[in-house]
RNA sequence: GUCCCCAUCGUCCAGAGGCCUAGGAUUCAGCCCUUUCAAGGCUGAGACACGGGUUCGAAUCCCGUUGGGGACGCCA
């Protein structure tokens, strides 16, 4: 039997990370075994569904190299993949579990369930449906339905007796059947519920291994018994701990924003992909622009990779050491018996490691082209790019290094792309450094022999500095900064020797006279 | 409220009775390197929630307490 496990986002418009996690397992445990993975679209509610809610979540799958061997945009020997073009079956199915009594036609409205509902609250204890609108003949639902009542279908559960299984993560597991609700499968409109679609569709589409949120732990025995029902063979149960939020053991939730903020390092990646969203002019929906959700790190340039290695280790792990996986490596070594118990925090520092060492991996050639679009989007290099700016990119980038850490840092150096005229000063940087006795004459000198300098590389260019400290008496700290302001307008980046060469004697020269003219006045 | 679950450095993990004076990563602090900022190197701080058992021996097993969390929909 060849494994095949499933991921069903139902459309939302966004891919949560939790999710991800819980995919990429799903993913993992798949291609291990040499089978397949598929994505199910669990879009039973149709009031929920906005529309294209489902592109950014395919996008995320794509971005990610999460490939989906059947679902949407696939197809597949099952298909179709959405719930919602499925109905003919579940109408069979619901009309299975009605014949064989294991489901059963309901009559209560909305306020009469909610009205027990309540008295159990009051009563403090676990609310089950009275059956009180239950038909079981076709007597009792004519008498009902005279009444002018529309049935919904519930599962007539067991109020007796435990349901037990064994989950590939949690071990054995028991729900006493006893506090199982009576739930709906098909409303009074005639349209289905995700329990009833789901253990179809995990039936159908020959699912072998079920791996989800652990939130659907307490769903599992009404789903076992629908599956059991229908005559079906149940597949295996893994239910994986939900991802914390950062400083905490409460479910990361997209909603909370605000409060995550609060926490320094959340903060860091939020404010630093906030800075590269508004220099790169990305339109960004606030939405979805929030590192709870995968689209963050695909529009700040997060490497996927970086992503998935940083989620493999948040909850599960191989060993005491081994932190750095390969796709390979994490297809080769993944089990779900080493899924951790304890839900994990999210842990935003521990993923820009991750990605840092990502970066610094990727050869000159990738971090160019990770780069290069930010640029493009900034309108700082046409698309294509022209011969001279492709060779720009590249000694920017390579000059760098890894100050670099995603792919929207090259915009820290937009000095670098920018006309003479338009570089701007850091104001406390320009009267740190430049309007103090003695820096203006000392870099009008310089300038002279910058002028004469050539060949004007890296190399050539600290002789002459070193040489022009020499002459003057002075201590290179005296210097080196004034220049660095004048040229570049900031008091921190890269060497500066490569920085100059990389500028040029024209603009070198023009900038520094910019700055010499902005004292003077 | 009812049911269920979880519990090792701030955080993520290792640990399945002696290998633990508890290991790795990240974060933080200090030092080194250095024209700035990064990176890098070195050093350091930092945990078995508590109380009882079981055992020659417990972070590991059992019970309880405390704390935290999840599920309780004609949502998925």
């Amino acid at each position: 039997m060849t494994v095949r496990t499933r991921f069903a986002p139902s459309p939302t418009g966004y891919l949560h990370i939790g999710g991800v996690r819980t995919a990429l397992f799903n993913w993992l445990f798949a291609r291990r075994h040499g089978g397949q993975f598929l994505l199910r679209v669990d879009d039973t509610d149709a009031e929920r569904n906005v529309a294209a809610a489902l592109r950014p979540i395919l996008d995320g799958f794509r971005w990610l190299g999460l490939g989906w061997d059947e679902g949407p945009e696939v197809g597949g020997p099952y298909a179709p993949y959405y719930q919602s073009q499925r109905s003919g079956r579940y109408a069979e199915a619901v009309e299975q579990l009605l014949a064989s009594g294991a489901a059963y036609r309901d009559y209560a409205t909305g306020g009469e369930i909610q009205a027990e509902r309540d008295t159990a609250r009051r009563e403090k204890r676990r609310f089950l449906y009275s059956r009180g609108w239950m038909a079981e003949t076709d007597a009792a639902a004519a008498r009902f339905e005279a009444g002018g009542r529309r049935a919904s279908v519930r599962l007539k559960m067991p109020r007796e007796g435990v349901c037990a299984f064994r989950d590939l993560v949690r071990g054995d597991v028991e729900f006493e059947w006893g506090l199982e609700q009576d739930h709906v499968v098909r409303r009074a409109d005639g349209t289905f519920l995700y329990h009833l679609a789901s253990a179809v569709d995990d039936h159908d589409f020959a699912i072998t291994h079920v791996i989800r949120a652990v939130e659907h732990l307490s769903n599992t025995p009404r789903q076992l018994f629908i599956t059991t029902a229908l005559g079906y063979a149940p597949p295996a149960f893994a239910h994986v701990p939900y991802v914390a939020a950062p400083g905490s053991a409460e479910k990361l939730s997209k909603r909370k924003l605000d409060r995550y903020l609060r926490h320094h390092e959340f903060k860091a990646i939020y404010d630093r992909g906030a800075a590269i969203a508004e220099r790169s002019r990305l339109a960004v929906a606030p939405e979805t622009f929030n590192p709870v959700v995968v689209d963050f790190y695909r529009a700040v340039g997060y490497e996927p990779d970086a992503l998935l290695n940083y989620l493999l280790l948040l909850g599960w792990s191989l060993d005491d050491r081994t932190e750095r996986f390969t796709r390979d490596e994490m297809v080769a070594r993944f089990s779900l018996d080493r899924i951790n118990r304890a839900a994990a925090s999210f842990d935003p520092g521990k993923l820009a490691a991750f990605q840092e060492r990502r970066m610094q991996a990727l050869g000159i050639d990738d971090r160019v082209a990770r780069a290069t679009p930010f640029l493009q989007r900034a309108g700082f290099v046409r698309t294509p790019p022209a011969e001279a700016e492709r060779a720009r990119v590249r000694d920017v980038v390579q000059a760098a290094g890894d100050r670099i850490k995603v792919a929207g840092d090259v915009l820290d150096y937009p000095e670098f792309f920018q006309a003479d005229a338009d570089v701007a000063y850091d104001g406390k940087a320009f009267d740190k450094r430049l309007r103090k006795d003695g820096a203006a004459p000392l870099l009008r000198r310089f300038r002279g022999r910058l002028a004469e300098t050539r060949p004007f590389d890296a190399a050539t260019l600290e002789r002459t500095l070193h040489d022009f400290v020499d002459a003057e008496g002075i201590r290179i700290g005296q210097v080196i900064h004034a220049i660095r302001v004048a040229v570049t307008g900031k008091a921190v980046g890269f060497g500066l020797f490569e920085g100059l060469a990389i500028l040029g004697p024209d603009a070198c020269l023009a900038r520094i006279d910019r700055a010499l003219a902005q004292l003077a006045s």
